[in-house]
DNA sequence: TGTCAATATTGATGTATGTCGATATCTGCC
DNA sequence: GGCAGATATCGACATACATCAATATTGACA
């Protein structure tokens, strides 16, 4: 693997690697559509709403959630593509050819 | 997924959550064996050998990477257990069911 | 025993990150 | 317009981390 492939999925590994923002991710693709509202993922922490607000941003800007904002509330969506990413990279990528 | 798990899975994907981590994984993967002495490892990188040695050091304490010493030489060889949880959760345990 | 080479540890430093309280922004509704 | 609730942003703080120079440790060998 280069240094560009490197930097190219470090930011959705160093995005997951974090208990709060793995377990995010994983609530948010554990619904069906793997879409979630915000005000559903807030309660299952123990975390104040701006913690909870940063972390999805940071999911957000990483590639790994979709943001779609209705009325009042804002669902996010797994992007299925980065989550694929991830697994190839561990099947095909990292591991030798 | 429960606080538990992510709290099983996080220190692996912090210790490749790195871009030098990551490439030193991929390199070591890549050898024949998935094996690779340190002195191999240390010029394909613009760092010290401190930098260096602290990083093979994080992913051996993640359980990535095992360690054997010969001689004056170490040999870094990767876990392939390791590897497979990883692959695994975002093919099952992050998907959904 | 002494020297050299490979690797690890220590201590320091600058930067990144997780968290919070306070506040701002946005949206539906009266 | 004005209020209430959902979400985001800001500023601050403590901690974690990547990196280096200097030094220590280890092992081979003369």
């Amino acid at each position: 693997m280069s240094a560009e492939g490197a930097d190219q999925v470090v930011p959705m590994l160093k995005a997951l690697a974090d208990p709060v923002r793995l377990r995010l991710m994983s609530m948010v693709l554990s619904r069906v559509g793997a879409e979630a509202c915000a005000c559903e993922l807030l309660p299952a922490f123990d975390l104040s709403q701006p913690t909870i607000s940063h972390h999805l941003k940071v999911l957000h800007a990483a590639g790994l959630l979709d943001r779609d904002k209705r009325g009042v509330w804002v669902y996010y969506r797994a992007r299925p593509e980065a989550i694929a990413a991830l697994g190839t990279l561990f099947d095909a990528s990292l591991a030798p050819a």
